[in-house]
DNA sequence: TCCGAATGTGGACATCGTACACAAGGGTGG
DNA sequence: CCACCCTTGTGTACGATGTCCACATTCGGA
């Protein structure tokens, strides 16, 4: 009768199991965040026996580790969308300052475009500290990390912020972004309209520029 | 055979299951946040069988919200010690400073000390909007959130905040210091030095005076 | 060509959330 | 004082999940 009309491969191998389950959680990911990546769905979707997920991932906190990397490198990539949308601008300081701010503006652009994604990167298996791997890097090779520091320094560069408040920066920037980001996808600030929560971005920055 | 030597009630009825359930899910997030209360877990540690729960809370989802709630409580509880702690000053409006960057700091300790707690607090299971409610209320009353609120007025009037940024302060002090406090439970800055967090502690919140 | 290392399969188990039917007991109207 | 019923706890059951173990298939090199 009828066999399933699954997209079932031929094949006894399948070649790239193990990107294809990455991509498959990252799906699960970008809708119902880190919680909805799910081993047996993800090796389901990539027509594969739960098991064979075993042959490319220690558990399933190891594939949830390699679905967050690939969703950081999703943000590193609007973040550096956002700084290449900037328009040229022939003052090098006015420069530094716009990229500054675009990251932090790339950063909550893709918290709330992608919040299943976004949450899936920072969700933070007990190891975050790999927020450096190269796993996590967009086009330009830098992870959203580095992409902040890179624009730190030059703002330093430009004369915008004196050397001895660089040490540590990032740290204030991230949390005072990263906090906002949470707010506004599952904080009070949920469901604000876009224009408000990018209203509110623009104050996070401010503040940062200000108090940093 | 040696009957099981557990605590189990001679009585049929519990008597208090629905704040028992509440209590041994405080208890698992304390150690392993949000995701280690298991209903089942919960029921276990009360001597009752799983689905007792389901007379008390519609389901798992709402078991953890009262976890929730019932940690929200413990953190306003932490901050109220932590401004209570605080030197008399006669000066009113360095007193309205140092109970402003209490909040800060006692929500910060709070996040140390009771990372699982601090996680299950700010869980958020989609409806955060609750931080309102009064079952996430300390001693005195009044949640994390008011504490923050009360805080910054007092700012005002003191006239250490200029009144027209009074609006949706609480949301950039918010966005910073709980950025911070997710870095240090499970971002880079886990596993710092208690008296480094505490530095970082105060750098931000420093920020946040200047940026505020 | 043959054999071992990779990779995928099948079956099984413990645990979890939850639904449904049933039992026990306490409060209340008669 | 007692019978009834509503609340609360029990038993049994089901589907889903993560993971273990033994087995099958295939690929790549000696």
């Amino acid at each position: 009768m009828a066999e399933g009309g699954k997209p079932k491969r031929d094949t006894y191998r399948h070649g790239d199991l193990r990107n294809a389950l990455i991509k498959a959680g990252l799906e699960l990911a970008r809708e119902g965040g880190p919680e909805a990546v799910v081993l047996r769905a993800a090796t389901r979707h990539a027509g594969v026996v739960p098991n064979a997920a075993y042959r490319h991932f220690a558990d399933r906190a190891a594939l949830l580790h390699a679905v967050s990397q690939a969703a950081m490198a999703e943000a590193a990539r609007t973040m550096e969308a956002e700084q290449a949308a900037l328009p040229p601008a022939d003052d090098p300081v006015a420069a530094a300052r716009a990229r500054f701010r675009a990251v932090g503006t790339g950063y909550l652009r893709f918290a709330q475009e992608q919040p299943g994604l976004f949450r899936a990167a920072f969700h933070v298996p007990g190891d975050m500290a790999h927020a450096a791997a190269e796993t996590a890097a967009g086009a330009g090779g830098r992870t959203p990390f580095e992409l902040l520091g890179a624009a730190l320094d030059d703002l330093v560069e430009t004369g915008l912020l004196p050397e001895d408040r660089r040490p540590g920066a990032e740290f204030l920037a991230w949390s005072a972004v990263h906090g906002l980001a949470v707010l506004l996808i599952d904080g009070p600030l949920r469901g604000l309209h876009p224009t408000q929560a990018q209203d509110a971005g623009r104050h996070v920055i401010d503040m940062i520029e200000r108090g940093i």
